[in-house]
DNA sequence: AAAATAGTTTGGAATAATTCCAAACTGTTG
DNA sequence: CAACAGTTTGGAATTATTCCAAACTATTTT
């Protein structure tokens, strides 16, 4: 019986953060975390708990994604009014935002590279630089 | 009484956007672009709107806003899920994003360059660059 | 300049995403 | 296993925004 196997893993993860592992945070950091990079809102997260036969309020899903940002293991990405995404991939790296459909994907770390930063107005030190590239299909 | 002159200007502003120039839109137009760079919320500009004893109700806020986006004369912002700003500079440029208050503020064109751009994903071409650079108070 | 028309505005209802809350539940510790 | 602190939950509440049909107004036609 090695499947459950990954699960200590995930345990781990959550007691590292200084969160208890619960029932519903491993099934989540499993969905998240197992399988490449993902960008996932919070009912989209919602249905695959669902689909996976987890029970889990949106309330908890609300929770959880936000405790996992404060915690280092997620990121939220902003790019629309009205809705949220959240980044399983923490390292510097920016993202694509397709138009029309919604999407975002990575742009890996090297192929943006900001060449000017500009220095942080008086008494305020950056914290982070949020990178969107908007595209859309090419008229063609 | 030569203090009337710069509703004429509105109205060709208006005018060559394709929207006619009504009691509402001009009030807005000159709120929104007398007098400088200016990052304002729907609710915002309401609020402005109120005091300058103009009757706009929310609802033509918010048309008003997206028309003068689609037309060009102002940009959307978005920085954090469930607010948008809207922008009165429409040239290339970034912006501070101070994470405390909620601030905007525009990172002059030269400040911050971008070095080096991905290729866009295949079929897509490249619509508009943000860049938002998220600043904090210093623990000093 | 009145009538016709097409574009606008409006309040209020509707929707969507998210947060709040108090009660029930569960992991941890002694 | 008792006690406590941390979690989860459904449902109500909140916030930002959109939708809608009726009333209104700028422009065009006659």
């Amino acid at each position: 019986m090695t499947t459950t196997r990954p699960f200590t893993e995930s345990v781990n993860l959550l007691r590292s953060a200084g969160l208890r592992p619960t029932r519903q945070r491993l099934a989540l950091a499993k969905l998240l975390f197992d399988g490449g990079d993902r960008h996932v809102t919070a009912e989209q997260l919602h249905d695959e708990a669902t689909v996976a036969k987890v029970r889990v309020s949106l309330a908890t899903i609300y929770n959880t994604l936000h405790q996992f940002c404060d915690a280092g293991l997620l990121r939220e990405v902003a790019v629309e009014p009205g809705r949220s995404y959240f980044d399983t991939n923490t390292s510097s790296h920016h993202h694509f935002f397709f138009q029309e459909t919604g999407d975002l994907h990575d742009i890996s770390g090297d192929d943006l590279e900001i060449g000017t930063l500009p220095a942080p107005p008086e008494g305020a030190e950056i914290e982070r630089v949020d990178v969107i590239v908007r595209v859309r299909k090419s008229a063609k």
